[in-house]
Parts: C-alpha cells; structure tokens; sequence
DNA sequence: CTATCGTACTACGTCTGTCGGAGTAAATAT
DNA sequence: ATATTTACTCCGACAGACGTAGTACGATAG
C-alpha cells in the first residue's frame, strides 16, 4: 500500500487532532489510536509529532491541558480540550483545505488526462 | 480570500512543477507564471521554493536540465526536462495524494458535520 | 516469577522544504 | 531616463516532522 508521507500530511496534523477534541477532552494515546482506526491504519501518526502538536497549538491558545491524577496506581494522564479559538482555527483550516483541493487538483492526473 | 499557506502545499510543489513539464521542457519564470494562472491567483509559488526543488529534483533525477544559450543579448535560459523516473514520481505522487485526500477527509467538516 | 506487551508519555538532536531578504543583470515599457 | 519585467542566484533562518532513546507502571503470557 502506498504511504503517507510526512511532507504530505504536513500542516493536517494539527486540524486531525482538533478535529478529534471537537466533541470531547481527549489524550495523545487515545488520539493516536483514533487517527490508526479512522484512517483505517492508512495513517499513524508519530508520537513525537503528536505530542510536540499538543505543545505547540496549547501555546498557540488551541487547546487547553488539565491532568487526571486519580488513574489506578498514581499514574496521571494529560487531557487536552479544544479552546474557542481552536475551534475557529479549525474552521478555517477546513476552508483552507477545500481551496487547497481545488489547487492541487488542478495539476494532478485525472481521469482522461495523459501522463 | 483565504490563502494557501506553505505548510499546506509543502509536499506538492514537485508535483505541481513536474505537471508542468509533462509534455514540454519549461523554466522557472514561465512555470511561476503557469502555476498562478492555472490556479486562477490562489497559489503563487516563491522564486526561492521553485528554484531550490528544481535543484533537489534535479539531483533526484527527476527532471534534467539545458541551457539555452542563444537568447537576445546573449542572455541565457535554464530548461528542464521531465525524465522517465519524473514521470514514475508524478505517478505515484499522484496515488499519494488520492489516498491521503480520502485519510483528511475524514477529519474535515463536511456537509452536515457539526463544528 | 520473569519477561514482554500495552499504556502514557518526555527529551534531544537532526533533517528538509519553505521563506525572507538581498543582489545581479539585460530587455522592454513608460 | 526610469521603472518594470524577465530570469535567475545566494545565504541564512525557521518550523514541523522524525529517529532514537529513555521512563515508569500494570497486566498478561510463558
């Protein structure tokens, strides 16, 4: 099966993420094994990738982090919820993506076209 | 309107120049101009982005160039041709992108998606 | 009872593509 | 005479993704 390079994914991670905290607070490890599942294993994203996302769009005002300390044996676990402005954010990035779509696929081989 | 931001398009500039040279060898400035008229002003690629991949995608052996000396005033000008191994990278960019087209699909807000 | 696997991260350094800014230089338009 | 267009080149900076490694605990397998 073809991959999905990195350059290629690049500047999608992070509406993928947001787009799995829209309706609920999650985590990294979770998010991670929803974007294998949703993509049906077409993308696994890198955990270094993900969790340096988490720190970037919190310093951006996208997300926000609380810590559930009472997991069984102290072990504690990092939830990021989306923020108003990352749901805007979103938003836009989704617009930005049709624009995008429609750019590319203006040089992309279609059906009937030669290469 | 909304731009087209370089993390967004990072990975298909390649593809966006060898679609260009498909059929005819071309140069940068006219390839420049190509790019923002078939994409009707929304991406306008940068002199420095499309000079630096025609030198990596010279050197992957994806594209090959000529000089064409005999210009008005002794002027000359850097073509580039497509090779065959260009032409299996356009091809297979082109897979790429299909199927990680359909993997952000499915974390995009689509028609009837709540955001 | 030991080892591996799954969970849930963190840290650090590297790589690559894109970008900003500057510069060159001839041809053409005003 | 001057500005704009054509056609590049060089350099350094930046940001996001990646590789590698390490930590630590619990559950399950052998």
């Amino acid at each position: 099966m073809a991959e999905i390079s990195s350059d290629v994914i690049r500047g999608y991670n992070d509406i993928i993420i947001l787009y799995l905290l829209l309706n609920d607070p999650s985590y990294g490890y979770e998010i991670s094994k929803q974007i294998r599942t949703l993509s049906e294993d077409k993308y696994i994203i890198k955990e270094t990738t993900l969790y340096s996302a988490f720190t970037r769009m919190e310093k951006n005002g996208f997300i926000e982090s609380f810590v559930d300390q009472d997991l069984a044996g102290g072990k504690k676990r990092t939830y990021y919820r989306i923020t108003p402005a990352g749901r805007e954010y979103y938003r836009a990035k989704c617009e930005e993506w049709t624009l995008t779509k429609e750019v590319i696929e203006k040089f992309i081989a279609g059906e009937g076209r030669a290469v």
